[in-house]
DNA sequence: GCCAACGTTGGC
DNA sequence: GCCAACGTTGGC
């Protein structure tokens, strides 16, 4: 079993709104290695849901991967802020999956609590100036981190 | 709101 | 292929 965490800005997209809609395509992601990590997740898999651009940023909550190797569909709306002109329905550039809620947690796991917890080469969102929003997490940092959400 | 860190773009 | 300029992310 693979684990990862993903980012969004509560204000846009956070984890209540997950819970409410049960379901959601994680579109607009345009970074090459997020994307080939999207591109690689399988049916089940854990991805912790971190809110980033926040007070305070951290862990949210928890959920799986529900749907695999989505074409994004934004990629393909002049209408969005997500548009790609490269992109096209033959030859689409963009991959996603679709999550399914699991839970929130208790109380957030900060950023500050993490890093006092976990070296940035275990969990990359800890390292400073790190913007990627889809990362691959190790197992044992998974269980960890889910003990830590039991409180 | 500020700004450091970072990824991408484009001129050469 | 290099790298300066630029736009964005995200912590604080």
């Amino acid at each position: 079993m693979k684990y990862w965490l993903m980012k969004s800005e509560p204000d846009v997209y956070g984890i209540e709104d997950l819970k409410r809609d049960r379901t959601t395509v994680w579109d607009g992601v345009r970074n090459y290695q997020a994307r080939n990590f999207l591109r690689s997740m399988t049916l089940g898999e854990l991805v912790f849901f971190y809110h980033s651009n926040t007070t305070p940023p951290g862990i949210a909550g928890l959920m799986k991967v529900a749907e695999t190797n989505l074409d994004d569909p934004t990629q393909f709306d002049a209408n969005s802020n997500y548009y790609d002109p490269k992109a096209t329905r033959e030859s689409p550039r963009w991959q996603t999956v679709a999550v399914e809620f699991v839970e929130t947690f208790p109380e957030i796991i900060t950023l500050e609590t993490l890093r006092e917890t976990f070296s940035s080469d275990d969990l990359w969102v800890v390292r400073q100036g790190n913007r990627l929003s889809v990362m691959p997490v190790p197992e044992a940092v998974a269980q960890k981190i889910l003990e830590q959400a039991k409180g």
